[in-house]
DNA sequence: ACAGGATCCTGGGGGC
DNA sequence: TGCCCCCAGGATCCTG
């Protein structure tokens, strides 16, 4: 559920709430998580000092005062709020984080549980595990590079945005509303992309996430940032589950279809799927493109 | 190499 | 009210 922007949202407002603050002790429920949250690590980061929190693609980066840290992963139902550790616990709650001296803890409560909890004793490994897994931050794609790696791929554009390995953070509501702003049909192929939209398309998901973070995410059912206040953003989408309302743009009616099993949302007027290659021919880069008047 | 499906889960909404 | 089916912001693994 969490991407980019909503993960950033909860480390924006978890900052002031964590950092300088020592872990008491970590309470663990039975259930797992998909990396679920191993017993000896809980002894392990007892005393030790929240130095900062950072997010990196969808992960939150908890680090620590020796160079240790964990990694948390929302999933798809995440929530990490800071309450009184009197609070009564609510349901589906994984971790509670006690802090020293405030009588307060930080809850990671995920329903679905595809989210994720790591503990890793120095930075080095971490960034050892993930850096086969992620790609770079949207804001910082090199525009030769990622108009290369599109062009090199016989994927959809839709796919390709949402493999982090690719960029990291992008998820299914921004890739479908990164694709609108670009006027880039969500089927077309990464090798079908000229330079130049491909420029459009990082300039569209720098511009559409820089946007949402500023409306604190998208809540479309369960995400709450770190204060626990709901999103804002969702009111502002053009095509994510607006399917049949009329595109903001141009006003033809928002279509839907199913792309490597996600919903997909866009507007046929807007986005236009490029012609596949004529049967036996090959289209040379730079070819006029002949549009019948 | 890539698409598509299944998988891990729970909960909410729509239809009957 | 209840039941059943479908759907969901993620990521990974398997098959064809």
């Amino acid at each position: 559920m969490p991407e980019l922007p909503e993960v950033e949202t909860v480390v924006r407002e978890l900052r002031p709430l964590l950092t300088g603050k020592s872990i008491h002790s970590v309470v663990v429920s039975r259930f797992k998580l998909r990396h679920p949250w191993e017993k000896k690590w809980s002894s392990v980061v007892a005393g030790k000092t929240i130095r900062k929190l950072k997010r990196r693609g969808k992960w939150v980066q908890v680090f620590l005062d020796d160079d240790s840290l964990l990694a948390l992963h929302l999933g798809m139902t995440g929530q990490l709020t800071v309450h009184p550790t009197s609070d009564p616990s609510a349901d589906h709650v994984h971790l509670q984080i006690r802090l020293d001296r405030e009588g307060e803890e930080l809850r990671f409560r995920d329903p679905r549980r595809f989210g994720s909890s790591l503990y890793f004793a120095t930075e080095e490994k971490w960034y050892a595990w993930l850096d086969e897994k992620l790609g770079p931050e949207p804001f910082d794609l090199e525009p030769k590079s990622w108009s290369e790696s599109l062009r090199s791929s016989q994927r959809t554009l839709k796919a390709l945005l949402l493999d982090q390995s690719l960029v990291a953070g992008v998820g299914n509501i921004y890739a479908d509303e990164s694709l609108h702003l670009a006027r880039l049909h969500p089927e077309q192929k990464g090798k079908q992309t000229s330079p130049a939209e491909a420029e459009r398309l990082r300039e569209a998901i720098v511009q559409v996430l820089t946007k949402a973070i500023n409306g604190r995410g998208s809540t479309i059912r369960n995400y709450v940032g770190g204060s626990g206040l709901r999103g804002e953003y969702q009111e502002a989408l053009l095509v994510y589950g607006r399917k049949g309302e009329p595109c903001g743009k141009c006003s033809t009616p928002v279509e839907q279809l199913r792309l490597g099993g996600r919903s997909t949302h866009y507007c046929p007027t807007c986005q236009v799927k490029p012609q596949a290659h004529p049967s036996g021919g090959t289209s040379a880069p730079g070819r006029r493109v002949r549009r019948d008047a």
